[in-house]
DNA sequence: TAAAACTGCGAACGGCGTTTGCAGTTAGAG
DNA sequence: CTCTAACTGCAAACGCCGTTCGCAGTTTTA
């Protein structure tokens, strides 16, 4: 798992062969097999492993809305760790001990919140959902040029495109987003 | 690309191989290169193919947001017919012509709102992200019984599980949540 | 009519995840 | 102490995958 996820954070998800990981070991692919019953049990091993550094949970004062923040913010630091996260959260596996104890402490901040468990449940998930999709959009960098296409037929989009850089009050996006979410989701005033 | 999206809607992704799409043209696998320059390409003209049938595209009447939120149905309903193309979304390529036909509808109908053009760009992505978490979560199906796993650990977990199975007030979880990050990126009011 | 360019295509290459059978080692029973 | 049974590590092999290549057959150009 050690050198599986080092390999991973260094060179992504693709690199992470049965037979590199196998070769950084000093043995041959099949024999891996011995103690793991296949590649994605290796990346599931590997995810939960990660969900270990989530560790220590921020904890609740009186107000859950600024946990959760803080643990969005543990998880946003995670993925920028190990981007490959990202890539593995499509995944639909049983989740391991540490990503229970992870969503268990969400649960234990989240009691004070008069709301069924489903919407906790819900709010969780699309949070983890929310801090994900920041995390890709940081690594994936700017959108790509639009290099050799008529542009006459997008007005908007060159209209936005030569519009002044940007005037720069930028408060803090993810923090705005996930609050928004959680207090939409949680709470009654929408 | 019909027989390569039809593939996908059935099987998934995995099942658009190269030697597959071939196969369903009557033709070997090697024959494609001589129309594709890779798979990828032929994912990229998949995914752009998809973005066309977001047309009629719902126009704006004086209230954006709600023709955004209409724009978000059709791309949730998109994302149910094609359920591979959220998979798409993680990919970095260069979008589109449908894509950013697309893209530019969407900045059309957000001309009135006064916020930079960053901004929008960021809202239209976060709305895109929201939309594929919520097509993905109804894919996924219920989230894996926790089967042969010591819930002693998890006191929350236990007492959210064994909770009254839900009171369903559940107003649309999927509009209030759109509303609640557009309104939150693109208004001053957060 | 000859030459040049282009098209379709099957065979083949390297890499992948996984299976399998074989040596070498350890543990237990008589 | 010995024989046997079970277990461990491992390299070779299998069937996929995406992709490349060279060869025929056809079409365009001179």
């Amino acid at each position: 798992m050690a050198a599986a996820t080092a390999m991973a954070d260094a060179d992504g998800l693709g690199a992470v062969s049965m037979r590199a990981v196998a070769t950084a070991l000093g043995t041959g692919a099949g024999s891996l097999y011995r103690y793991l019953s296949s590649r994605d049990d290796l990346l599931d091993l590997m995810a939960d492993r990660a969900a270990g550094e989530l560790r220590p949970y921020p904890e609740a004062g009186d107000d859950w809305l600024g946990a959760m923040l803080r643990i969005a913010r543990r998880q946003l630091d995670l993925y920028r760790r190990h981007p490959w996260l990202v890539d593995l959260l499509a995944r639909q596996s049983a989740p391991g001990p540490q990503s229970l104890a992870w969503f268990d402490h969400c649960l234990g901040v989240l009691r004070p919140v008069p709301a069924p468990a489903a919407a906790k449940f819900e709010a969780i998930a699309m949070m983890t959902g929310v801090v994900s999709l920041f995390a890709r959009s940081e690594q994936s960098g700017p959108p790509a040029g639009f290099d050799g296409i008529d542009m006459t037929a997008f007005p908007h989009l060159v209209e936005a495109a030569t519009a002044a850089p940007a005037p720069a009050p930028r408060r803090d996006l993810f923090e705005a987003t996930v609050r928004s979410v959680l207090r939409g989701l949680l709470t009654d005033a929408a």
